[in-house]
DNA sequence: AACTAAATTTATGCCAGCCTAAATTAGCCC
DNA sequence: GGGCTAATTTAGGCTGGCATAAATTTAGTT
């Protein structure tokens, strides 16, 4: 089997416009020029360039003004991103002695350098696994993702019980903030109370009563709703 | 102590020009721009551009038509690099079941991505080895070395006994051959024949008579000349 | 239907790093 | 010291990837 090698091996410019564009996709259903230039922190007519050289590429297709769309080959790099990156997460943490709040970085650097020998060989090292230390699922090498869409937090109806399932968020200070809650993949939880337009979210957890608090925060903490009350 | 942050983190280009500097100083004394063009396989006139923003940053000195010098922030620069490069592949062999003669590579595209802190934490895990499996010194994170010289193979005056100490070369193929040899950093022979002009080199090695084939081979084997030959 | 605000694209320009072709310099030989 | 050769530098060009300013399109009023 002759190893799909003298693929070009995209730019790390590119690789990151797939893995935004990807993220765009699945939080928003579509990826427009601002919120790629916003999530790149570079200026709107860059990304107008870089979308054509995508389109060009066959990666994306674009309709004017109207935004991109990931291809199947511009889909499967991204998710080949994301792989690296949990499985890099997941190994930093579990073998370097990472702290959870501030591996995202270090995973950063290395997903655009790593290669795929070395990416299969940590995940081995890890037992292949399926979620990553946030909770998030790990896309396998053959490049499936697991597609359980999970609420987020700021969804779940008073007086239900609800299992924390993943962060999506990188960011270090609210990663240490929901980690001082107590909140970690798997958790179980009651909502005791909850403010209209996603505001804090009262929870019971482990028996203390907690504030969830700030939109951003509450709405990215994607949790399932459990139909039996587990804390009755 | 405010870490030393804020510098301009060199370019991946810049990193490569700078080991391969440290290099020919190490090996010939001086680096000229054809023998740096050389390494790194791009044409001269691309030398002599970046030779000019290396001078523009301090980190190498140029005289026209003579060729570059390392500046003390230039070699601190490369010692880096060469450090990250060591620490890399002995973590890629010791903890992720690389080989040898071919880790080369890898360590070669992660020396440009990883961070201070994890080639730190990498170090820790390999217990701050002075060595790589190549035999070759790994300078400290303060940036000193071991200053030893040893001799080529090909040096070693006949009758004598040497201990290999290191290989100076990646070349997989060489690797396996020295590796199939028996040929381990460490290892102690005795030079039982030499041809001039740094032709074959027979030895004993282990019991067994070896031959040591290639100019670039044997005179790429770093050894220690013993004063007292052991196998009398 | 026309006007306006916001998003997007086009037009230009800049820098890093590479290239080739042409000009320059160094080193050597007689 | 003149001339040859090899090494080096200069000149000019290209691509990737970013920027700003100006033009264009979309969409939401009214």
């Amino acid at each position: 089997m002759p190893n799909s090698v003298d693929r070009p091996s995209l730019s790390r410019s590119i690789e990151d416009y797939l893995k935004v564009i990807y993220k765009l996709e699945l939080e928003s259903g579509s990826a427009q020029t601002s919120a790629i230039a916003d999530a790149l922190a570079i200026a709107p007519p860059s990304v107008s360039g870089m979308v054509k050289r995508l389109a060009d590429a066959e990666l994306v297709t674009h309709v004017p003004y109207r935004g991109v769309e990931l291809t199947e080959a511009g889909r499967r790099q991204a998710l080949r991103m994301l792989r690296r990156h949990r499985i890099l997460e997941s190994y930093l943490i579990g073998h370097l002695g990472y702290d959870w709040d501030d591996v995202d970085r270090e995973a950063e650097r290395l997903e655009h350098a790593v290669s795929d020998d070395l990416v299969e060989r940590m995940a081995v090292k890890l037992g292949n696994p399926t979620h990553d230390p946030h909770g998030a699922p790990i896309p396998s090498a053959a490049g499936t993702i697991d597609p359980t869409r999970y609420l987020p937090m700021t969804e779940i109806e008073v007086g239900h019980a609800g299992r924390f399932r993943m962060i999506g968020d990188a960011d270090p200070e609210r990663l240490r903030f929901i980690a001082s809650l107590g909140l970690r993949p798997g958790a179980e939880f009651r909502v005791l109370d909850r403010q209209p337009f996603n505001g804090p979210v009262t929870i019971e957890l482990d028996g203390d009563r907690k504030e969830v608090i700030g939109f951003a925060l509450a709405s990215s903490l994607q949790c399932e709703q459990l139909e039996e009350p587990t804390l009755p």
